[in-house]
DNA sequence: GGATCCTTCTTCTTCTTC
């Protein structure tokens, strides 16, 4: 188990590698380099030598700063402020510096905790048409070595399946995780508007999706105060949007939860893939959209199973959510930059 | 009424030893 959980960390560090900037890229080196050695060390210093004694060197420079600004303007002119149009990046940055540990939004109270359940339902007019959701920009944006093992899969399920057989599968896949979000959707707003703890118990599931909701029981028992279901985000300044699953109390923590079903079983948060990144964009633009007062700072993915088996719950501490925000943000900005060349292509194509 | 959108899922592995 220890070797086990040793290689699975191993392995998110690698991923968290390959997913930040250059620069955190050769700190993750650093670290995994077998001797950690300073930068320092690799200089040349005889070569350097003149420069390293100059700047080791107390003597002190005849110059100051006033004469060194007086040099400078004599030489450059004198300083105009000038625009500077914003970076892309500055553009798309929130002015709030951190997403879940923000509390600008007025404090909660147990009246709004009782309050039904926000539904959202999300009407896309004109004003949202070129809004990019949280599902598509993730889809856009997978890495090569994840395309890789889908194309693998696909491949491998269509020689078993033939082409007829895994589009059928596929589609069963869905229609599965379908009826188990209405199914759960029902049972929260059903417990969350009667105030009757047994009102779910009386609503009737279809058969295929039982084992399901067994296998989440354990996990609803600590789930209280629904906020939302099935509600529509929107981040103001970053322009996107999605549908979150729920927002409700989870052990008294207040969380973005996503329900998940899964074939296989998912005991690690790794196995999740891009999941959690898919929660902490909904949590960033929940706590940038006017229509919720309140922050969720919190994450929950819970994986159901069909045979009834206990599910997997995953916790995303705000430490957590803000590590999968800033590979969000990455994500984001790749898909702007896509789309934008996609743009440009075709406007020059048309050209 | 039809089309489109947001979701719903799918990946990480193969061999040795006890």
């Amino acid at each position: 188990m220890f070797i086990r959980n040793h290689v699975t960390s191993v392995v998110a560090i690698m991923y968290q590698c390959t997913s930040l900037p250059m620069r955190n890229f050769s700190v993750c080196r650093y670290l995994s380099s077998p001797k950690r050695r300073s930068s320092y060390s690799l200089v040349d210093s005889e070569r350097y030598s003149s420069l390293v004694k100059s700047v080791m060197s107390s003597k002190v420079s005849s110059q100051t700063p006033e004469t060194l600004l007086a040099e400078d303007e004599h030489i450059y002119g004198r300083i105009v402020k000038a625009h500077i149009p914003p970076t892309v990046s500055e553009m798309r940055e929130p002015k709030s510096l951190h997403p879940f540990l923000l509390h600008e939004k007025t404090e909660e109270t147990d009246e709004a905790e009782s309050a039904p359940p926000l539904r959202i339902i999300l009407k896309r007019g004109q004003d949202r048409a070129s809004i990019p959701s949280v599902t598509r920009v993730l889809q856009q944006t997978l890495s090569s070595e994840q395309i890789f093992y889908l194309e693998r899969w696909k491949k491998k399920m269509i020689a078993e399946l033939g082409e007829d057989g895994f589009k059928e599968y596929s589609q069963n896949l869905f229609r599965q995780g379908k009826r188990f979000h209405t199914a759960l959707d029902d049972i929260l707003m059903s417990d969350a508007t009667q105030k009757d703890e047994y009102a779910s118990d009386t609503l009737e599931l279809p058969p295929e999706i039982q084992g399901y909701v067994e296998s989440i029981s354990h996990i609803l028992e600590d789930v209280s105060a629904v906020r939302a279901i099935e509600s529509t985000v929107q981040h103001d300044t970053l322009k996107y949007l999605g549908i979150v699953d729920c927002v409700a109390r989870y052990r008294g923590v207040l969380c973005v939860i996503d329900w998940k079903t899964s074939e296989k079983p998912k005991p690690f948060l790794s196995n999740t893939y891009d999941n959690p990144i898919q929660v902490a964009a909904y949590a960033g633009a929940l706590n940038n959209d006017g229509n919720y007062k309140y922050q969720v700072e919190h994450g929950l993915i819970v994986v159901a199973y069909k045979d009834g088996s206990p599910a997997h719950a995953h916790k995303l501490s705000s430490e957590l959510m803000l590590q999968y925000w800033n590979i969000w943000l990455q994500r984001l900005e790749k898909f702007t930059e896509l789309s934008s060349s996609h743009v440009s292509s075709a406007f020059s194509q048309k050209k």
